[in-house]
DNA sequence: ATACGTAATGCAACTAAATTGCAATAAAAA
DNA sequence: TTTTTATTGCAATTTAGTTGCATTACGTAT
């Protein structure tokens, strides 16, 4: 694994997300630094990100791909607890929620990894 | 909401789904019937069947819409329960598990649907 | 401080999934 | 059988994401 440098288009996307604690998409990160950088390098700064461990991503409801701080941890027992994202239907911004999913074990299965997503409103948009 | 027409594309579409019980992507139909009929008409009979609640769809790991049978069914008391979707990381099939996950209720959040999607080794791929 | 090796970037071209408009076709109803 | 309108095929378009390559600039060693 190579030395992830602290380029000016490196820092602009961490500020991103040091920010605010949300789970943003590539597109959107695209689209914010259109004058500022070129999509391929937003798309290979996130990978870049992810491959150590400063993020990660998951896929959206509409198939877009988006990344939040921090790594994924999968326990070493039987179950495994990762946290669920959450997209907001109104605003939707997205985030990672501070709960934990268990799996249960189910037979003849192996899960090695998951994703949760939920879909509903955010505190800001709850009448 | 319109009637849907048992045409012979409906009918080589739904055909696949009773075969096997399995979560098949737009892109194998699209390809697998490449001959028989075109991509935006299987597009635009998945759209309808999900509609109508003879299929519904999700979002898998690849960023690929994939549909299976039956509906989708949110309870409606406190929490949610709906069931995951396998992907076999193996062979690469896909599946409704019949489990339940249950959605704990979160503060501030008003949850209204959710999608798992569960990735690993299926049945036939552990060795 | 300067020079060097290599990670990182920009650009252009490309792939693949999904969508749209419209004229032609074929179910289902009258 | 005729009429109505849902459905289809085709072509063109949009959008997310990827790849190759020449150029740039970061971090290190001298």
């Amino acid at each position: 694994m190579s030395v992830i440098r602290k380029t000016k288009t490196v820092k602009l996307i961490l500020e991103q997300f040091n920010k605010k604690d949300e789970a943003i998409s590539v597109v959107e990160l695209v689209n914010k630094f259109k004058n500022k950088m070129d999509k391929t390098t937003v798309y290979r700064i996130l990978e870049r990100l992810e491959d150590s461990d400063m993020l990660h991503s998951f896929i959206d409801n509409d198939g877009l791909k988006r990344y939040a701080k921090g790594d994924i941890h999968i326990s070493s027992s039987n179950h495994i607890n990762v946290h669920p994202h959450f997209l907001c239907e109104e605003c939707g911004t997205s985030s990672c929620l501070p709960i934990e999913i268990t799996i249960p074990n189910i037979p003849n299965y192996t899960i090695k990894s998951s994703e949760h997503l939920l879909i509903g409103q955010c505190k800001d948009c709850i009448n």
